[in-house]
DNA sequence: TTAAAGTTGTACCGATCGGTAACGTTGATT
DNA sequence: AATCAACGTTACCGATCGGTACAACTTTAA
């Protein structure tokens, strides 16, 4: 019945991810952790320490796999700058719409939670982290490109990356509350252009 | 000690939307939330029934007193359109980074709850309809106003306040995450012109 | 004066919370 | 073959969850 482990640490923390993108941090019980996970309490505690450790890896492991891949398409060589964006855009908003069960973005619904003061402090500065680093790679876009710097756009990098990062945590919002990616499109588009990319 | 109620109803039920801002329906506990209120647990139930029924009675309240108010600046005789839509927004958006405590949006963010199951039917229901509200005054203005019709808004007034409510949505998140109002108010700009309305 | 109605505070209910001790079992090491 | 570490299961810990029964007290009305 035992002796070696029965269950794939992966596996069992992209579940966890799963009930916490679903559940927040704080909402996600032990009892529906473990049981999504498919192992129990104790072998949790093992394996991955306490909910809060097993947070900041599940955390972790949202930014390597779910985000942190998107940021290619903002350097994608050979591409207009307009282009990559959008592609980028594109990319966040349709994981948002697309992810099976929750939908929305992890990284901002649990940030939210960090206002609550029921946030530990590693989840907190780790999540605070994560959407940082989402509005500095805009940033480092916007002033150094060549073509953001031939449209002027490096003298205000930081308010059109802020525009940006607002309209995805705009999205990841309608995302989770069930509107399709087909109508948050035509919201890229208009971002775009406030911004001065189309 | 008793006979006659000795707390202020209104100002309890103010109370207990401050906390339900703060930690959203299943975070905010009991304990939590009559401490607030200044009551204990018997005086809650008798006056207001349980925590859903509560939690729906703060919402009512938020949504008459908070939300509803900012509506005046879309209807605002003698003012150009794209001055009563940027007037509206900031409005808004004030709001949200000025509310002392909590910041960000009580209806967007207690509704990004609704997806993980925990929040009952009543709550749940009253909360779409209250972001569908804000959404249809927006879809009204586009179609019926004499300026949108001229600048041609009319045949996409969908479209636009989705874009609205999603910036809405976003600066709610980036206010709670500690954003000011100074920056917010160059993604406003940048909205509207995304729009093509400045 | 007295009974009824209403309010407060305390103390409690079963259920669930995050977390753990203890035990029997299994596989690898020596 | 013996040992030991790691595993899974059960059963439990104190604390807190939403919700309530009950007694003491105060007001109102009769």
């Amino acid at each position: 019945m035992s002796g070696k482990r029965t269950f794939d640490d992966e596996k069992a923390l992209e579940s966890a991810m799963g009930v916490f993108w679903k559940k927040g941090y704080a909402g996600a019980s032990l009892a529906e952790l473990t049981q999504s996970m498919g192992i129990n309490k104790p072998s949790m505690y093992r394996t991955f320490g306490n909910k809060e450790a097993l947070f900041l890896k599940a955390t972790q492991r949202y930014i390597e796999k779910n985000a942190q891949p998107h940021f290619v398409h903002l350097q994608q060589e050979g591409i207009p700058l307009a282009q990559r964006i959008k592609n980028y855009m594109t990319s966040v908003v349709s994981d948002q719409c697309t992810a099976e069960d929750p939908k929305g973005c992890f990284i901002f619904l649990c940030q939210g939670e960090i206002a609550s003061g029921d946030m530990p402090e590693l989840p907190s500065n780790l999540l605070n982290q994560a959407s940082q680093k989402i509005q500095d790679a805009l940033v480092d876009i916007f002033t150094d490109d060549p073509q953001a710097i031939k449209l002027g756009l490096n003298t205000r990098a930081e308010s059109i990356a802020l525009c940006i990062a607002t309209t995805l945590r705009g999205t990841a919002s309608m995302a989770r509350a069930g509107v399709p990616l087909s109508e948050l499109k035509t919201v890229i588009e208009h971002s775009l252009r406030g911004i001065g990319l189309s």
